[in-house]
RNA sequence: GGAGGGGUACUCAAGCGGUCAACGAGGGCAGACUGUAAAUCUGCUGGCUAAGCCUUCGCAGGUUCGAAUCCUGCCCCCUCCA
């Protein structure tokens, strides 16, 4: 195993803030096999790359030899996050955690290491806690100090309302450090406060403070907010190859090296001479590129890399179409159909209006060819490949 | 409990009796340029059996030749006072 600093500078990375650096140090000196706790939310189980930045600091713990702990917060999933307002959020039901616990193993396990992976669910020690239980471990923590938190006290301010379950739920998760004796925990800079209250509680419980780690969230495809479904800016983690490089083929040069640094395993000193290699004139989609190979990779399996870079090049730098195209069979009763309803028929437009909007446009071809013209009748028998743009493709039949 | 403000297309936000399928901005899509980049420029952005027609401005009624705009009732959100 490499020396001190090394590990320190290899998990210092990507952090936005380690609290406090000299603890973690003593406990790595220390040489104890480290029990690192991260928290998950049991409602939001398809992972994407943004979700992999906290995964990927997990892995280096676990190739440093220390245990990592992905907790399920089934019991605090049903509280709700009071950083969703209005989102009321719906119990789930047992199977439902269940399902989506096992959904989160199958991604999750692509870049953690099974066998250093400890899973567990929060509602393990939770659901045993009685209600006086629950006020003991509430006495620990102050209301001046949970209006400390930004939203809370934003909300405060603005007289917004704040229901006091959902200061129950730092709480709960700051016991969830007591409960698994954790010694580091991560979460993403939104979590900061949630983390500080288990750092806060050990203590009371006779525990060393946990050192708490905070990582950046990744900005989504956009560049700017950050990845999220909602947004539409995401890369899923099971997302198809083509589909993934494509996507990391769209981000900006800038936004690259974010995510170089964020979601890459290569060393920092890999990365300095890529961006030197930028710098001495060489086109930073090449460097683009091996972004995209090592993340396919990882998802997708060694090699499938080169393929989706591959299958970019010739698609897009070349011009060819992709290899499988999805068929789209069209009925006709009489003459034909027309070029617009086909169009919608096929998937690729969302109506006739569409259609029409997009023909106008040139954004359609045929074969290859460009159409405008809207009165077009494709009739029975008709074969061919039709576009919308670059990205929209279908083979359609007409029968 | 009282007083006031507001609900318009994916989002924000104009409109306050006809010229409104509804200004503008953002987002999205498409075209040009490229490295499917980014930035920039241009166009489009309710539906349809398409020079026309139909549905849309919280919900339900009403007034009117004509309503997103006026009236009535209902629902929801917000602010201030108590």
């Amino acid at each position: 195993m490499s020396n001190l600093n090394e590990q320190l500078e290899l998990l210092q990375r990507g952090c936005e803030e380690i609290i406090p650096l000299q603890e973690l140090r003593e406990r790595i000196a220390a040489g104890k096999k480290l029990r690192v706790k991260v928290g998950f939310d049991p409602t939001a189980p398809d992972l994407h790359l943004g979700h992999t930045v906290l995964l990927n600091k997990m892995r280096q713990f676990q190739d440093l030899g220390h245990t990592v702990i992905f907790l399920i917060g089934d019991f605090t999933g049903m509280i709700g996050d009071p950083s969703g307002k209005n989102a009321t959020r719906k119990a789930l039901s047992a199977e439902d955690v269940r399902a989506n616990a096992e959904t989160y193993k199958q991604q999750v396990f692509k870049v953690l290491d099974r066998e250093l992976t400890e899973v567990r669910f929060n509602n393990e020690w939770m659901e045993k806690m009685t209600a006086a239980d629950f006020a003991r471990v509430s006495s620990h923590y102050t209301v001046a100090r949970m209006m400390e938190r930004n939203d809370f006290g934003e909300r405060f301010r603005n007289n917004k309302s704040i229901a006091l379950h959902e200061f129950l739920y730092p709480i709960a998760q700051g016991y969830d450090s007591v409960a698994l004796e954790a010694d580091v925990e991560l979460g993403g800079t939104d979590q900061k406060f949630n983390l500080l209250v288990g750092r806060h509680l050990q203590p009371v419980y006779g525990q060393k403070p946990q050192v708490i780690m905070t990582l950046p969230l990744l900005e989504g495809l956009d560049g700017v907010q950050k990845m999220s479904k909602s947004l539409d800016n995401y890369i899923g983690v099971d997302e198809d190859a083509d589909s993934m490089f494509g996507k990391l083929m769209s981000i900006s040069d800038d936004l690259m090296w974010r995510y170089f640094e964020l979601l890459s395993a290569r060393g920092n000193a890999e990365l300095d001479a890529l961006r030197k290699r930028v710098k001495d004139g060489d086109n930073p989609r090449d460097i683009k590129f091996l972004l995209g190979e090592e993340m396919v990779d990882r998802f997708h399996g060694e090699g499938a890399g080169v393929k989706a870079r591959a299958a970019f090049i010739a698609r897009f730098a070349q011009g060819e179409l992709p290899e499988d195209i999805e068929t789209a069979t069209l009925q006709t009763s009489g003459a034909g159909i027309g070029i617009a309803a086909a169009l919608t028929a096929a998937g690729l437009t969302a109506s006739n209006s569409d259609a029409f909007r997009m023909l106008q446009q040139g954004a359609v071809r045929l074969d290859g060819e460009k159409i405008t013209d809207r009165g077009l009748q494709l009739v029975a028998g008709f074969k061919g490949v039709v576009q919308v743009g670059k990205r929209r493709v279908a083979r359609v039949e007409v029968v």
